[in-house]
RNA sequence: GGGCGAUUAGCUCAGUUGGUCAGAGCGCCUCGUUUACACCGAGGAGGUCGGGGGUUCGAGCCCCUCAUCGCCCACCA
């Protein structure tokens, strides 16, 4: 932006101010942030006499860039964060990074790979000092990036999941869940990523539809098989996985089934294996899908484990780790489940036990990592006993200690929680929180919360002969503990006693399971207390399709181009304006742009101001009407935004701020305090004073959504940097306590809005004047201040007051602007636009301009509105049971609008009469 | 198969206790350089708040129902 750079320059040397023409968030957002971290702003003291306030941050994957879901958590985080810092609050923000499981074991061997050095070739302890030396590398980008985003989160505390705190609070819940019998190992069926090599657990299975086949298979009974296929000599199973029945160990039917309750007990042969497998009974079957009859492969599929569990069947496994066939798949060993399942089909088809194909749409499991099909297998695995837990957690929740916003997410959440299974734990990786778990030569085992370097023997029988689990934990055990684990826990430190429990735990609500559900449960069991009262969760990015941003679909908008286009400032707001809590939201750049220019905007406000000078006392007097306004509307503003702020609307508190000060403070109150500050009396001091007032406290109500440019305008305002005019404990606006309201005043807003109506009024009638015009009359008007005589009735001495207002912003000739209480018959010429505004009448003798017969149409048109009004209110009010049961307020506002339409009625006709 | 959300001006979206709630920004049309701002100002056009039914003195907002789109959960072999 070449242009924007030429003309700060020409204008940096204003004389007034030190200030641009135009905004240049470059060089202000810099300017801050180093500052605002090196006097300590970002780290509160523990301090007895204030109430702590804490959000920690949901750590970032160390090994990603931020993107637009992180700019809005950490927006959204640092709103409330520096809101609650202004209020009065010792507010802790605390940040930290994730390891980030398995994501972070692939990127380092990403970058092995590139010296085409796998992890086998380091071994596991050289791995890890490679995988530690990344982690070093990428922690500083998601600092900086935080950085640039403008959280003011406490870098003094910052943690990593990996740290020996949060890794010693991860042995300690371990143990702890262990010796209580909440953590146990088993064998189960679980999804098993073939490239990955590790197991997952259900949360991070992607289910996708694909369009398949259903095939119907023969299996003769035993001693039959020569004949040909029939029901009377074997049975019809239905399968999508026709190669999954090389481990078939039985066929299972309902119970009730007519057609094949005959059958049970019998025994088939199972095809190519020729295996005498048993035909068994199982309400689990549905009668209704394919043919009744379920070939059953406990080793491969979740409903026939379970149902191999309750007929004792034994279980064959087919998959070699990588997800190939292994050495029980017979003549199909070594290959890929898609080239046996072809194969299969082949053989099946050609010795006649393939009855039927139909094409069939099923969900097949994917990684949500890699993208890969998951087979189910069943392995000895780790898992978290969840009911015991869960129950709690559902209750927090139930009874209001957890919050969940929006709403309707709580029942989400009971839903997941009431029916949830058992937490598989336990990852085949090297990267992560190793399980503390040791076993010894005699066959004991035990978990010890101890560094592994310190566990020397066996807890049981003393046998130095040990060795720990090498698996590692889901990266979401840690997370799970992460309100507590960052402050200390399992020690009672000044920080956790201080802090914790925390206040609001903000995120998508994508990771509701993954993550929330997990801190509340983990929360409740290892600390006894809930681990934050308030879960606020937000929609997800979308890019301006509504599609979900990601790298493959090249969709990305990367927060940091934004930020180094449109300012930080610009970015937070417009993500935190432009939604609402839990809906997702497209975005564009077009909203960062829009909001970047209202920041320009606010800039100029403020240089305007200060070019006005430092107001000469604290408590100028008189105060004009545009003044006592202003402060009226403002004081509002205060209230509603922080009630906002309480609700956590914070697009709304957001919208209703920049709303303030597009219209109420630059289009409405600078414009009209002009008229004062042009004049060098006591009421031009009184409005210095006022428009700064104000000013300072729009801008500290901003501060949370925009602090760089709040900051910088603030300290403009109080003199920077020619002088510092500010005292030591308020020499930023992040310490700058948050305002309160000053005072409503409704005489104000009712007299100065009479004003705005009539100059609105005015400017209307003038353009609809101007654009029926011939194109002559219409050069003639361009810049001219217009005669105008003004009826002001009861308002007539206010209106006296404010005329030269009403003239320059209407566009009046102020020699030729009368105000009188009434108008005379000579005041109103036939030829003048005749305007009602209540009971004040304004005559324009727009000159060549008004014609009669169009006038006298448009004054109908208006006597038929306030006719229509009149009958509209009048039938409400004639309306017995609107009147008994509608609240006062709403009644009596209903009969002003009637008086107020009756008198507008009787001035129209009046004037209608006259032409 | 369950559950949830969205459906409001051409576009993107606000609208939390039912009574100025019919709004904002952008886009479009007309004007305009006045003690900050053309990253601006003034004015305008544009919507029966997805359809239907109901509750109520009163509904975009509550209830029922239907439709379209999207998401989540679920052991549909």
């Amino acid at each position: 932006m070449p242009e924007t750079t030429i003309k700060s320059e020409k204008s940096a040397n204003s004389p007034e101010t030190s200030m641009a023409k135009a905004y240049n968030h470059e060089a202000v957002e810099q300017r801050w942030y180093d500052w605002w971290e090196k006097q300590g702003y970002f780290t509160p003291e523990i301090d007895p006499r204030k109430e702590p306030y804490t959000i920690i941050m949901p750590p970032p994957n160390v090994t990603g860039e931020l993107h637009m879901g992180h700019a809005l958590t950490n927006a959204v985080e640092d709103i409330l964060i520096r809101w609650k810092r202004m209020s009065g609050y010792a507010a802790l923000y605390l940040p930290g990074e994730d390891h980030a499981g398995i994501a972070g074991q692939f990127v380092v061997e990403r970058e092995l790979a590139k010296e085409e050095v796998s992890r086998h070739d380091l071994g596991r302890e050289q791995f890890l000092l490679k995988a530690w030396e990344w982690m070093d590398l990428y922690r500083p980008r998601i600092r900086y990036q935080l950085r640039r985003l403008g959280a003011s989160c406490d870098w003094s505390r910052e943690r990593f999941t990996m740290n020996e705190g949060p890794a010693r609070a991860v042995r300690t819940v371990f143990k702890h869940l262990y010796d209580k019998g909440l953590i146990y190992k088993g064998e189960r069926i679980v999804n098993w990523c073939p490239r990955c090599m590790t197991t997952l657990s259900d949360l991070e299975v992607e289910n996708e539809e694909v369009q398949g086949n259903l095939w119907t298979l023969f299996y003769p009974l035993m001693g039959s098989e020569q004949s040909s296929p029939g029901a009377g000599n074997g049975i019809l199973v239905a399968t999508t996985r026709p190669e999954t029945m090389l481990g078939d160990t039985a066929v299972a039917v309902n119970p009730s089934d007519p057609r094949w309750q005959g059958h049970i007990g019998k025994t088939v042969i199972l095809p190519i294996m020729n295996r005498p497998i048993p035909i068994v009974a199982d309400e689990a079957v549905d009668i209704n899908f394919g043919t009744g009859a379920v070939k059953i492969t406990p080793g491969h599929d979740p409903l026939d484990f379970e149902i191999g569990q309750h007929h004792s069947l034994p279980i064959i496994n087919l998959l070699n780790l990588n997800g190939t066939l292994n050495g029980n798949a017979g003549p199909y060993a070594g290959q890929t489940v898609e080239r046996a399942r072809k194969g299969v089909i082949a053989r099946l088809e050609a010795e006649g036990y393939l009855i039927n194909v139909e094409p069939h749409s099923h969900s097949v499991p994917h990684c949500e990592r890699c993208g890969t099909v998951l087979e189910p297998i069943v392995s000895d695995q780790w898992f978290v006993r969840m009911q015991p837990l869960a129950a709690p957690a559902v209750e927090a929740v139930r009874d209001g200690r957890v919050r969940i916003v929006p709403e309707r997410f709580a029942k989400v959440y009971y839903h997941w929680m009431e029916n949830i299974r058992d937490w598989p734990i336990s990852r085949q990786l090297w990267w992560g929180h190793r399980l503390p778990v040791w076993y010894c030569d005699n066959g004991h085992r035990f978990a010890s919360a101890a560094e592994p370097e310190a566990v020397a023997e066996c807890e049981i029988c003393g046998s130095k002969k040990i060795w720990q689990d090498p698996d590692v934990l889901d990266t979401w055990f840690s997370s799970g503990l992460w309100p507590f684990s960052t402050l200390g826990w399992p020690d009672k430190t000044p920080d956790y006693e201080y802090f914790y429990p925390t206040d609001v735990m903000e995120t998508g609500y994508d990771i509701l399971f993954f993550w929330v559900a997990r801190m509340i449960f983990q929360g409740l069991e290892n600390t006894g207390e809930v681990p934050f009262h308030t879960v606020y969760l937000h929609g997800l990015i979308r890019d301006d399709k509504g599609r979900k941003m990601s790298k493959t679909a090249g969709n990305v908008i990367d927060p940091l181009s934004m930020v180094d286009k449109y300012g930080s400032d610009a970015l937070r707001t417009a993500l935190v304006t432009n939604s609402s809590p839990g809906n997702d939201q497209k975005l564009s750049e077009q909203k960062i742009e829009q909001t970047a220019h209202f920041a320009n905007k606010l800039w100029n406000a403020t240089r305007f101001v200060v070019s006005q000078g430092q107001a000469s006392s604290p408590q100028a007097q008189p105060r004009t009407l545009p003044d006592r306004w202003i402060v009226s509307r403002y004081s509002r503003i205060v209230g509603q935004v922080t009630q906002l702020l309480e609700d956590y609307q914070l697009g709304e508190a957001g919208k209703v701020l920049q709303d303030f000060v597009w219209s109420d403070y630059c289009d409405w109150y600078i414009e009209a305090a002009k008229t004062a500050l042009r004049g060098d009396d006591e009421a031009g001091k009184a409005t210095v004073e006022v428009a700064r007032t104000v000013l300072d406290g729009t801008l500290r109500l901003l501060h949370p959504f925009m602090p760089f440019l709040t900051e910088e305008l603030w300290q403009h305002l109080n003199g920077w940097p020619s002088e510092r005019a500010l005292p030591n404990d308020e020499q930023s606006i992040m310490l700058a306590p948050w305002p309160e309201p000053i005072g409503v005043d409704e005489e104000a807003e009712r007299d100065f809005n009479l004003v705005i109506e009539i100059v609105r009024e005015i400017r209307n009638a003038r353009a609809e004047a101007v654009r029926d015009a011939p194109e002559q009359i219409k050069k003639e008007m361009t810049g001219r201040r217009i005669e105008a005589h003004i009826g002001g009735g009861k308002r007539t001495a206010i209106l006296k007051v404010e005329a030269e207002t009403i003239a320059r912003l209407a566009r009046l000739d102020q020699e030729k602007l009368l105000i009188v209480e009434s108008l005379s018959p000579a005041q109103r010429p036939d030829k003048s636009t005749t305007l009602v505004i209540g009971e004040v009448e304004v005559a324009l003798p727009l000159a060549g301009l008004v014609d009669l017969k169009a006038e006298r149409k448009r004054l109908q048109a208006e006597a038929e509105n306030a006719s229509a009004e009149i009958e509209r209110t009048e039938k409400l009010l004639a309306n017995e049971q609107f009147v008994a049961r509608a609240v006062p307020q709403v009644v009596q506002r209903e009969r002003d609008k009637l008086a107020s339409a009756q008198e507008r009625l009787a001035k129209l006709k009046e004037r209608l009469e006259a032409l």
